[in-house]
DNA sequence: CTGTTAGCGCATTCAG
DNA sequence: CTGAATGCGCTAACAG
């Protein structure tokens, strides 16, 4: 149809000499029809007769025209953007980003669209994220939360947002979340320990003001108390935000006069700051090691990591599921959600203490 | 102010009466003032008293209200939504998550939101995640790019988003695009490995129609063809995309009756396959390995992986920075960025060839 | 300094 | 089966 115009031939014509973007009204001047005629053929709404649904799709075509998904939702009952916000600690660990590719796996077949940031647990982060969220109408927010109070969206809550926490409960909101099993899963890797021969086990975690490093904690005093062992706070070290102040500290650690026989390690970074820490000193093959969380490699290491495993992959669909069955209209009362932790010994978590001779 | 209300104090009042979100109109009866009074003040515009100003803020804060992004889009000129979209091959994948988090740190400070998603390179899926981006108005796009032919974009450059390609080099389109030195970067570490007295090195690489792919293969040539070494392709072993499939081949590639010295991992993912490979078979420290793209904990395996070492932050920092200066505003002619790679010799291409006794 | 009017792109409501 | 009017929440252009 524009044979005077064969290079151009195959792409949308009218389009270049349109100075912005095609409307619904540019579409229904071309296709020679009503603008109300393309909103239903955009929509799939019944009731458009077949000769001119063709005229209006090759309109479409033409000038490759793409509904405005905001100026729909402006009009449109509910007003659903088709676009959700996830708020983790950070993309670039793998734990988080385990979980953003579920999330995604899960949303994008529904036409959904995912914003991702990260919070480096930053409070103030969450709350100008969410409200930036807020702001694009997201029809619903998964948050891994860095602060100890949500009750900031309470309103949000209240405007039709759904929200789902993972990874640690929302606090004075009362919303659904998907979380792992952190006590009992850390006293199952103390248990290992234990049932190893350890007696002297270190803990090191990352911040201590975060619900799941006192989780974990608490798993490691429960499985130290039933074991009669009692809890020796020089060997306790928190706050190593970094694998390198975790890798410092446990060299600092290691080479105090009664240092202990293995470390349980709360959080993937600290694992591998000790890993790394244990590897400078030669002593991976004498000290034992469990850590909580996976991490891809670990089975590669030598020892290969013990761990803890989390299942990130699980949280993230389960949270996405919870999140849209709410979009959805379910109105039932919260509820909490749990994925087991699984221990995995790869080496470093059987290695024994040495004898005390 | 609400003393007859206690167990509400310091919360949003009239926002719990309001059934639907609270709108400028809603601030502006509240504050007793006009709709663009309100629309001042939220948009920071000179011109209004303290004391309106001061009761605006009020109101807003009472009704918690939040503007409405998309609507303000629809009508402001230039119709800027503050949101971007980046497409990434795999977020789950350590370079992709590294990119997107880079990419975050320019665009958050900015007031800009990241849609992300991974394509697993599958051009359809590209195609579609576009199109939804486009249909949310995104400002920008960053593309990570999955088939051969952008050209489906050409009205999308025209309808004003800034397009960026990384990784892969836009086909068929003209736009800015931030690349790694893929020739030479593998180039370089072939190099690394004929330094170290090998003549027979094996290639292994990801999917063979991907132009970073047939780069890395291109350096590989090129190297050897610079030593005088004809290329075997019996040694030459492509499609490789998964890590069992890597690992799966260099069993295979090592158990044939001439096998090759050392082996050059074109990807990350096969990289980590070749190295299980090597491990498995008890030849880690007697098979030369450089991979291409480092990851994490390639140092603390044994050997320490040597790797030829793309820097992911960097790209998705240039990227993010040329596509706001575009949505700036910058008309310049498209250009093509390149980030150099480093080698970083830890242990395994460093490993010598048998004696040829 | 403040307010009024119009309209962005679209879906809804109601008329044919 | 099709279309004309109205208004979603907001800002631009123009009054006062």
């Amino acid at each position: 149809m524009d044979s005077q115009l064969p290079e151009t031939a195959g792409m949308p014509i009218r389009s270049q000499q349109l100075g912005r973007r095609p409307t619904m009204r540019d579409v229904a001047a071309v296709a020679g029809v009503s603008l109300k005629t393309v909103s239903r053929v955009v929509n799939g709404e019944p009731g458009v007769s077949s000769t001119l649904g063709r005229r209006v799709r090759e309109a479409i075509d033409e000038l490759d025209f793409r509904p405005n998904i905001g100026a729909r939702s402006l009009r449109r009952a509910g007003g659903r953007t088709a676009t959700v916000g996830l708020l983790l600690e950070d993309v670039s660990n793998p734990f988080s980003s385990a979980l953003q590719r579920a999330v995604e796996d899960v949303a994008i077949p529904r036409g959904v669209m995912v914003f991702t940031a990260s919070l480096d647990e930053d409070p103030q982060r969450e709350r100008e994220l969410t409200r930036a969220f807020s702001a694009r109408r997201a029809d619903g927010l998964i948050i891994a939360p860095a602060s100890n109070d949500q009750s900031y969206l309470e309103s949000e809550l209240r405007a039709g947002t759904a929200i789902v926490c993972i990874d640690r409960e929302a606090k004075r909101l009362d919303v659904d979340s998907v979380l792992t099993t952190n006590v009992a899963g850390a006293a199952a890797g103390m248990q290992h320990l234990l049932d190893h021969g350890h007696r002297r086990i270190a803990f090191l975690g990352d911040r201590a003001d975060i619900t799941t490093a006192q989780q974990r904690y608490e798993g490691y005093t429960e499985a130290l108390t039933a074991a009669g062992i009692p809890v020796d706070t020089s060997i306790v070290l928190s706050d190593l935000t970094s694998q390198a102040l975790a890798q410092a500290a446990a060299i600092q650690l290691l080479k105090q006069p009664d240092p202990p026989t293995a470390v349980f390690a709360a959080q993937n970074l600290v694992t591998i700051g000790v890993a790394r820490a244990l590897r400078q000193m030669k002593r991976e093959h004498t000290v034992a090691l469990v850590g909580f969380d996976d991490f891809p490699l670990a089975d590669l290491l030598d020892p290969g990591i013990t761990v803890v495993a989390q299942d990130p992959t699980a949280i993230g669909r389960l949270a996405a599921t919870v999140l849209f069955d709410r979009i959805g209209g379910n109105e039932g009362p919260p509820e909490t959600h749990v994925v087991p932790t699984r221990l995995i010994a790869r080496g470093s978590g059987e290695i024994r203490p040495p004898d005390p001779a």
